[in-house]
DNA sequence: GGCTGTTTCATACAATCGTTTCATGCGGCA
DNA sequence: TGCCGCATGAAACGATTGTATGAAACAGCC
């Protein structure tokens, strides 16, 4: 977890300030500064700003995997209850309770304008799980589903999900504070998507043909 | 619409600029060149880069007001056509079809790391059509819903809507393109998100308390 | 034409950035 | 001790940035 070592501490140093400033906007000055390193150790270790960059990135990533993974628990036999872990560990993924998550930040900052090795990062730590929420949310369905409604459905509850990491201070402007901690708390949050989404799912079909005048 | 003074031609050209690049990596040179203006003229109209900005923003917020208006058309009586509408309305909103809508991922850019300007954004731009989403989420359910219900589900539309630009380059690569445009247009997606919502709202207290639907 | 206020232009300036350089310190080893 | 590989340190370099300056061009009006 800890390394004391000057590369480790400017990878955890690192980090958060990308997190919160962007790759343009974090300085390597401030970053050596803070990290209480000499200026040049950046270079000299990483070679340069951008590779330095990559590195964190995969930082954050194993660092979310240790700290909530996904699998490699056991699930409750009820679909729906499983369905429940699985956003309440994403929602911990994305660090919605407490902002000290800059690893999720970091991410959902690089997926929003992908760089480089954004393409790699998604087939290898998300595509999994994507196709996972996929069979959950089958399971839950009473009728048989076609590819594209599961996908569809499935980016129903990420969106739900991913909504409270992106609009996070745009949430803080819309509900009250005494509120929070009970209404929109981890708990409460990841209750709501799992009723919202299995409920939508279990008429997902005869709300259909309903809106479908003809 | 298009204003050939110098001043309208530099709104016009740093507008798709800062919402790819970001204020930072937005270069005044970079503006001025494809703008056709000299260098200082930026200096000359708007005082500095980030007074510019802020025009940008406003200059983005309109343009966004008129190409698709929430307010000041006929709506359906149907509450669920009214939903429809809304989303529908959204996502065009959102230039979730077109990559060409710079408005909104500008804006978008704007409201995950707020500035100076975006509380007010907020407050005339946002907030009265999040008001009138969940008057009609209310219209929607067969039971009383509370505050913190109604505002859980309305962040459950937004957020789904919401997805689809925050995310665009991520569902690229989960959609086959031969689905794209049949399944995941913006008629297709108001559809699914419409049905998904409203199918959810339709028995999410029932939900609540039996933990599973009938 | 001559004047005035406004707009455009080329250029310069000061600050900041990532990167490089070279000198210095330090631990292990013969 | 003397040498050597690795790590750290302070300072400087070159490029790019936002901004400032002052002259030139222009339009409107007497």
């Amino acid at each position: 977890m800890s390394d004391d070592t000057a590369r480790g501490r400017i990878l955890q140093t690192a980090g958060p300030i990308f997190a919160e400033k962007g790759f343009r906007d974090a300085t390597v000055r401030d970053i050596s500064e803070q990290a209480g390193v000499n200026l040049a150790s950046i270079n000299y270790y990483f070679g340069d700003k951008a590779r330095m960059y990559t590195e964190v990135i995969k930082f954050a990533r194993e660092s979310q995997d240790v700290a909530h993974p996904f699998a490699g628990r056991p699930f409750p036999e009820d679909p729906r209850e499983q369905l429940f872990v699985f956003i309440k560990t994403l929602l911990n993924r994305l660090g919605v309770h407490d902002n000290a998550n800059w690893q999720t930040r970091l991410l959902v900052r690089e997926f929003m304008s992908p760089g480089d090795a954004t393409r790699q990062l998604v087939e290898e730590y998300f595509r999994p799980y994507f196709s996972r929420l996929l069979d959950l949310l089958e399971s839950l369905s009473p009728v048989p589903l076609t590819e594209a409604e599961k996908i569809r459905a499935g980016f129903s509850v990420i969106g739900q999900c991913l909504h409270y990491r992106v609009a996070a201070p745009i949430i803080d402007m819309f509900v009250e504070p005494n509120s929070m901690a009970a209404d929109f708390g981890i708990d409460a949050l990841a209750r709501h998507i799992t009723d919202f989404s299995a409920g939508a799912i279990a008429n997902l079909k005869t709300a259909e043909l309903a809106g479908k005048p003809d």
